[in-house]
RNA sequence: GUGGGUGUAGCUCAGUCGGUAGAGCACCUGGUUGUGGUCCAGGAUGUCGCGGGUUCAAGUCCCGUCACUCACCCCA
């Protein structure tokens, strides 16, 4: 037992039938975003630690303290990549992808890396599914993007969770707050890795869960109130684009994300059964970013949401699983004949598009129609000694218990047949 | 990095006042020869996380250690 091998610590696997709800919640996630016109990316799991440093920020938690690094034999220093937002601005800038149309409307899937104590819905290997529209600060994008997050939880049924929503204002009106604010918590009674905090990124005392550093934020000075002209426009439109999308929030005006790179809009998904790790989904508008990593002046916005989360939360609200698909026919053959029979019929099954699975290992018919019970199978189809003799099948509702005899060669019409007549039932 | 909780069968767990280990589910076999589910009968399964200590005797008490887990910081 001790010696036993094991998964490294923190990272989630997803085995039958749970591994077909987690592609099942991906798709969910990733399907919205296909319909409005966003297209796969495909991105290096690790990157240049550099991007990371320069794009995410030394002063935030992920860079400074979470991120699983190496170098390589030539020396070159990487990064597991924490995050997808750094890497496809990257790509964006390398491939010049922002010199076509804009907004460039990239989504992307995958395994994340955080060096981080695992918890329940936090996990050292996450992942995620996000987007990215590049090269528009039209407060009409800035919606879209959110209403596509939100879509997609709730084409995978979730109800109980909901939008926070906030701006961080930009490069001319966020250094007046940050002064104002950094001065006021400077004035707080705040343990000293807090007090570092401060200097660091005042922002991020903001949503601190203790109690006694959230007592003590009752007046605090908030961005809401030191927007210019500008991102206070851009707010409200932002806010009428999502009426206009049916989308609900909330606005939340000490929402802070852990990232350096976000201005103007910020937004969260905060799902309500999930414990402490509550955060299903966030992101918002970086619109210093792309210059940071040496590529144009050109704005943006994302998020990524978890799918792992995500999971976990469909499970909380106890929706139904999405389960893989049984195979619809299963295959049993008595005797070497019959079995070459077997296997010549499921392969013609599934040439059809019929799935089809059979009985392996030469057990007896009770053992064969008890794997086939449950495989989950629609239908047995039975071969022994006559049949085989006969070019026939015994085709067996494993729901009904009701048998026929059928010809070989009819049991795939006879089963496509069976199978359009379920559908047009169930699409009554 | 910091704090709490838990480690017993494949899974979920029970195990009293210390007396050498159990249930449910799952699994296997049988209940007629070529027919599953339900039912009945039977069966296999453990380094009680690991190491040490106390004791005639430790799953149980003590110490250490490791693992898992929840929470903080932070984030999806």
């Amino acid at each position: 037992m001790s010696d036993q091998l094991s998964a490294p610590k923190g990272v989630p696997e997803y085995l039958p039938p749970q591994s077909a709800e987690f592609m099942a919640v991906r798709e969910g996630l990733a399907a919205p975003a296909q319909l409005a016109g966003y297209q796969y990316i495909e991105l290096p799991i690790f990157e240049d630690y550099n991007l990371y440093s320069r794009g995410v920020g030394e002063s935030t938690d992920v860079v400074s303290k979470e991120m699983y690094t190496f170098t390589d034999r030539g020396n070159r220093s990487f990064a597991l990549r924490p995050e997808g937002t750094a890497g496809v601005i990257r790509s964006v800038i390398q491939h010049g992808l922002h010199r076509g149309q804009l907004p460039v409307k990239l989504y992307y899937a995958g395994p994340f890396f955080r060096a981080e104590r695992p918890q329940k819905g936090r996990y050292r290997q996450l992942q995620q599914v996000g987007l990215e529209a590049i090269g528009s600060d039209d407060p009409a994008l800035d919606a879209e993007v959110i209403a596509i997050a939100d879509q997609g939880f709730r084409d995978l049924g979730l109800t109980q969770y909901q939008l926070l929503l906030n701006t961080l204002g930009c490069a001319d009106c966020r250094p007046g707050y940050r002064v104002a604010l950094t001065e006021f918590l400077m004035r707080l009674d705040l343990d000293e890795a807090t007090r570092e905090r401060v200097q660091l990124n005042p922002l991020r005392v903001l949503d601190d869960k203790r109690d006694e550093v959230q007592q003590q934020l009752n007046d605090v000075p908030l961005m809401i109130d030191y927007l210019c002209q500008a991102c206070q426009e851009h707010y409200d439109q932002v806010r009428q684009y999502l009426r206009l999308h049916g989308v609900q929030w909330r606005e939340q005006p000490r929402l802070v994300r852990g990232l350096d790179y976000y201005t103007r809009t910020t937004f969260e998904f905060s799902h309500d059964l999930l414990g402490a790790q509550s955060g299903i989904g966030g992101g918002g508008r970086y619109d210093g970013l792309m210059a940071q990593l040496g590529g144009p002046e050109l704005p943006g916005i994302g998020y990524g949401v978890g799918t792992d989360r995500t999971l976990l939360a469909r499970e909380a609200e106890g929706l139904p699983s999405l389960g893989a698909a049984p195979a619809m026919v299963y295959g049993i053959g008595l005797g070497d004949i019959a079995r070459e029979r077997v296997t010549q019929l499921v392969t013609g099954l599934r040439n059809a598009g019929i799935s089809a699975d059979m009985a392996f290992g030469g057990r007896g018919l009770k053992g064969a129609m008890k794997a086939a019970d449950r495989s989950g199978a629609r239908w047995a189809a039975i071969i022994g000694d006559d049949e085989a003799a006969a070019g026939t099948v015994q085709l067996k509702d494993l729901g009904s218990g009701e048998q026929q005899e059928i010809n070989s060669d009819q049991v795939s019409t006879f089963l496509l047949n069976q199978r359009s007549k379920e559908d047009n039932h169930a699409a009554q």
